[in-house]
DNA sequence: ATAAGTGTATTAATATAATTAATACACTTA
DNA sequence: TAAGTGTATTAATTATATTAATACACTTAT
C-alpha cells in the first residue's frame, strides 16, 4: 500500500501523511471508507504504532479523516476536506496580504498580480 | 543601547535582530551610518561575538545593513530595505495565491477579500 | 611595517527540540 | 470476555539549533 523511502530525510510520520494525503486527494481512497488500523499499518511498514498514530492525528487535524474511538478512522467526505483546505489557505492568504499592505504594496498592484496568476494556463 | 530580556525564550541573536531591526525601521539608526562593531556590541551585552555576528548576518540577509570587510557594517539606505522587504513579501504572496488558486478559490473571491483588507481603517 | 581595529570562517561544545519507542489505558463489537 | 480499535503518558533516542573558542583575513592609521 505504501512504500517508505529511506533516503528521504524527513521523518517517517511525515512521509506517511504525505502519501495518504495524496491518495485521498487523488481519489485512491474511497470517502467514508475505513482506513487501515494503526496497528496493522504499523506492522506492514515495520514501524512503531505511535508513528502511524501521529500521522493519523495529523490527517485528522487537516480534515482528511475522522475517528470513532474503538472503531477506527474513516476517510472524510470529499466536499468536507476541500472546504477545510480552502479555509486554511484563505486564512494564510489574508495574513500575507495584510503584511503586503503594511509593506506598502497597493491594492492595485496586488490586483494586477492576482490577475496574472489566474491568467496562466493550467498546469495542474 | 539594547537590553536583553532573559525571560524571553528566544535565542539571543534573534532578540538582537529584532531590536536592531525595529530601531532601523523606526528611524532610530541613521541610514548610511556605521553600526557598532561586532566585538564592541558583544562586550556591551556580555555575549559571545559570534552571536552578534550571526545577528548582523541575518540583518544583512534581510537587507537592513551591508558590510565592508575590515571596515565595518553600515545601515542600508531606507529606500533599499523598503524595496527589499516589499519584494520578499510579494514573493510569499504570489506563492500563497497560487496555492489558493489550486485549492479552488476564484479570482473574484480573492479580489473581494483583497478589497476588504484595504478597506479597513488604518491601525498601524 | 606593524599594531589595532574591523568582519569572517571553522570547529567544537552545549542546549533544545523533534522523533520514535515502550507501555498501559479505554472504548466497541462480536 | 476476548480481540479488535484509537489514545495518553512517559522515556529513550536522534537531530537540530545555539553558543562558544579560536584562528584567519582585510583596512586603516601610525
Amino acid at each position: 500500500m505504501i512504500l517508505l523511502d529511506y533516503r528521504d530525510k524527513r521523518p517517517i510520520y511525515e512521509q506517511v501523511v504525505e502519501k495518504l494525503e495524496k491518495m485521498i486527494i487523488s481519489g485512491g481512497m474511497e470517502p467514508l471508507t475505513r482506513m487501515p488500523s494503526v496497528r496493522s499499518l504499523a506492522m506492514e511498514l515495520s514501524v512503531n504504532p505511535n508513528t502511524i498514530q501521529r500521522a493519523y492525528a495529523q490527517l485528522e487535524q487537516d480534515g482528511y479523516l475522522y475517528t470513532v474511538s474503538g472503531r477506527g478512522s474513516y476517510v472524510t467526505a470529499e466536499n468536507e476536506w476541500r472546504e477545510n483546505k480552502q479555509s486554511k489557505v484563505l486564512k494564510e492568504w489574508q495574513n500575507i496580504t495584510q503584511q503586503a499592505k503594511e509593506a506598502g504594496l497597493t491594492e492595485e498592484q496586488l490586483a494586477e498580480y492576482l490577475h496574472q496568476i489566474y491568467e496562466e494556463t493550467q498546469t495542474l
